[in-house]
DNA sequence: CTGCTTGCAAAGTGTTTGCAGGCCC
DNA sequence: GGGCCTGCAAACACTTTGCAAGCAG
C-alpha cells in the first residue's frame, strides 16, 4: 500500500512513459488518446482487442471515438510500441511491446479452437523454429504475431459439454 | 499426358472420391456445391479463400450462391476434410485435409507482414514445438491452422519500394 | 417423402476512409 | 500557426442468419 512503491521493479520506470518518450523520438504526437491506449495495454495482463481497448480508455477519458483506437493502435504498432496478434478468426488482439515491458521474449500464446480458451504458454517455444526459419527460408519470424491454435486436453478429450466458443 | 495416369502415385485415387465417401459414412449428403468445392480445392496448389473458392466453383457449376461456399466449407471442415487457416488479417484461407491427400504432414506456411507474400516452408518445422506444447502443456497443437508471421528477407532488410500489401 | 441443403436478401461484425475541425509541438 | 490527430458518418470486406423452395437419400 506504500504510494511510493506502486510497481515491484523500481528500476523499471513506467512502460507508458517510455512509450511516450520514443513517440516523440519519432517525431510523432502525444495525445490523450494514445496515452490512454498505452495505459490501458500496459494495465491489461494479457491481450486487449480493439474494442476491449475502447471501452476501457473511454472509462478512464471519456469521448475518445472507436476510430481512434484503431488509428492509435495502428500508428503505434507502427511505432514498434504495440504488437498485433490474429487470435482465431476472432477480432484482433494487441498487448504493449515486449520491448517496453523490459522482456526479452514476448509473451506467446495458445488458443484452444474448440472452447477458445487461451493459455500462456514458454517465451521460447518458437525459438528453434525462428532460427530454422531464418537459415532455410531467410525468414525472420515474429513469434508475438503467431497465434498457436489446437485443442486443450479438456476439448481433446471428446468433452462436447464445453460452451464451443 | 497418359490419360489413364493423371497422377504419379495411382495407388491413392481420387481426393475428391475419398471425400465424397466420407460425407456419406458420416451420414450426411453429396451434393453438386460440396462436390465443386472439394473439386476446386483439390486442383488448388495451395490455400484458397472462401471468395477464390467462390469464382472457380462458379466456372465450373455457375448458379453456386456465395452463401453456399461458406456453409459447404463449414460443413467439411466439421467432417474433417477441410481446413481452414487464417493468414494475417485476411479473409480465411481453406485447403483440403492433409488425411485426404495422403500426406502424413499438412501443408505450412509463412506470410511477410508487409509484402503480404506467402511462402511454403518445411513440413515438419512445428513437429518440435508440437511435442512440447503436448508435454509442457497438455495442448494439441494444429499445424495447418497456424500462419507464422514475420519478414521475408527483402522486406526485413529495409527494402520500402513494396507493394506494402 | 422427409428434412438436409440451397438461393436469396438482409443483417452483423470488425475495420477503414473522407472530410472538417481541433490540438500538439 | 502548420499540420498531425481526432470525431463523425459512411463505406467496406468478410461472414452469418432467416426463410421458403429444392433436391438427396
Amino acid at each position: 500500500m506504500d504510494p511510493a512503491a506502486p510497481h515491484p521493479t523500481p528500476s523499471r520506470p513506467d512502460p507508458v512513459e517510455e512509450a511516450v518518450r520514443r513517440i516523440r523520438a519519432h517525431g510523432e504526437r502525444v495525445t490523450v488518446a494514445r496515452t490512454a491506449v498505452l495505459r490501458v495495454l500496459a494495465d491489461a495482463g494479457s491481450y486487449l482487442t480493439a474494442d476491449q481497448t475502447f471501452v476501457r480508455v473511454n472509462r478512464a477519458a471519456p469521448g475518445v471515438h472507436r476510430t481512434t483506437i484503431y488509428r492509435a493502435l495502428d500508428a503505434l504498432e507502427r511505432l514498434g510500441l504495440v504488437v498485433q496478434t490474429r487470435m482465431g478468426q476472432d477480432a484482433a488482439a494487441y498487448q504493449l511491446s515486449p520491448s517496453l515491458l523490459g522482456a526479452t521474449e514476448p509473451r506467446l500464446h495458445v488458443i484452444c479452437r474448440t472452447c477458445g480458451r487461451v493459455d500462456e504458454v514458454a517465451a521460447d517455444l518458437l525459438a528453434d523454429v525462428a532460427q530454422r526459419l531464418a537459415a532455410e527460408n531467410q525468414f525472420t519470424l515474429d513469434p508475438t504475431a503467431v497465434a498457436l491454435t489446437g485443442q486443450c486436453t479438456h476439448c481433446a478429450t471428446g468433452n462436447r459439454s464445453n460452451s464451443p466458443r
